[in-house]
DNA sequence: ATGGCAATGTTTCATTGA
């Protein structure tokens, strides 16, 4: 079994790359946000003639979350939202895909440090919490996936001390995120060795991807009965070269049956 | 090889992302 999750930036734009990498990885499971896209629009045949069924959740312009299923894998209990927090943005679906059940989470960005949009990435980070405590409670093989905009140590960052206190980098996001894993979730890629300086975001500018100037803030959280069970987790490097990148890589981790 | 922002709509600039 394969979990993935993956910021696409513009599914519209990115369709055909996703395509060319859903056959080249086959995951099972494929977790991605910022599709940009209202449900009208989703690629659903596409998808399904690649085989994966696809439940989404999207709006016009910005955010927009789905989640990828093999064709074939029992896909039960999709819900979209967090249930009693009114956001008029799309930032959260879940499925619980061959009994496990997957959130694909979009974490606000933040803006910048103290501004209205970094409120509302912490009072949204501890509304979500909630809801996956209660997830987790509910599905001891729990994993939630996606672009957390949380880069959680200094090895996630390709230059702290140029980051601290920053937006993505800031004490209050890590501590939001941390709170969310002490309900109960590992970072799955931490469960394994890494080579140093990887990440899963780079900025289109400044030449930051050939110089490696990136932040890990995309993540595969696990509950502590599927990170059991989870036998790889690695970032797809790859994925990011080439023409009209996102300026996210996919996160990828393996669950043995 | 991985390349000096990109996607979208309000469209020829403004907004947002991270």
């Amino acid at each position: 079994m394969k979990l993935a999750t993956w910021n696409i930036n513009s599914l519209n734009v990115r369709l055909p790359r996703l395509l060319g990498w859903l056959a080249a990885t086959a995951p099972d499971v494929v977790c991605l946000q910022e599709t940009k896209l209202e449900d009208h629009r989703f690629p659903r045949d596409a998808l399904a003639e690649a085989g994966y069924e696809a439940h989404f959740a999207g709006q016009k312009t910005y955010n927009g979350v789905a989640i990828l299923a093999r064709s074939g894998l029992a896909v039960d209990d999709v819900a979209r939202g967090i249930p009693g927090y009114e956001d008029t943005q799309q930032r959260v679906i879940a499925a619980t895909v061959a009994g496990i059940r997957c959130i694909s989470v979009y974490v606000p960005n933040g803006q910048s440090v103290g501004s209205e949009k970094y409120v509302y990435k912490l009072g949204w980070f501890h509304a979500a919490t909630q809801y996956v405590k209660a997830a987790l409670a509910a599905h001891p093989l729990l994993a939630v996936m996606g672009d957390y905009n949380v880069a959680p140590e200094d090895r996630d960052v390709h230059d702290p001390a140029l980051w601290a206190g920053q937006v993505l980098f800031s004490g209050a996001e890590r501590t939001a995120l941390r709170e969310m894993m002490a309900i109960g979730l590992v970072d799955s890629f931490r469960l394994f060795d890494q080579p140093p300086a990887t990440f899963s975001w780079w900025d289109y500018r400044m030449l930051a991807f050939p110089k490696n100037r990136g932040l890990r803030i995309d993540h595969i959280l696990m509950s502590a009965a599927l990170a059991a069970r989870c036998t790889s987790c690695r970032i797809d490097r790859n994925a990011r070269k080439g023409e009209k990148p996102s300026d996210h890589a996919p996160v990828i981790a393996e669950i043995s049956d």
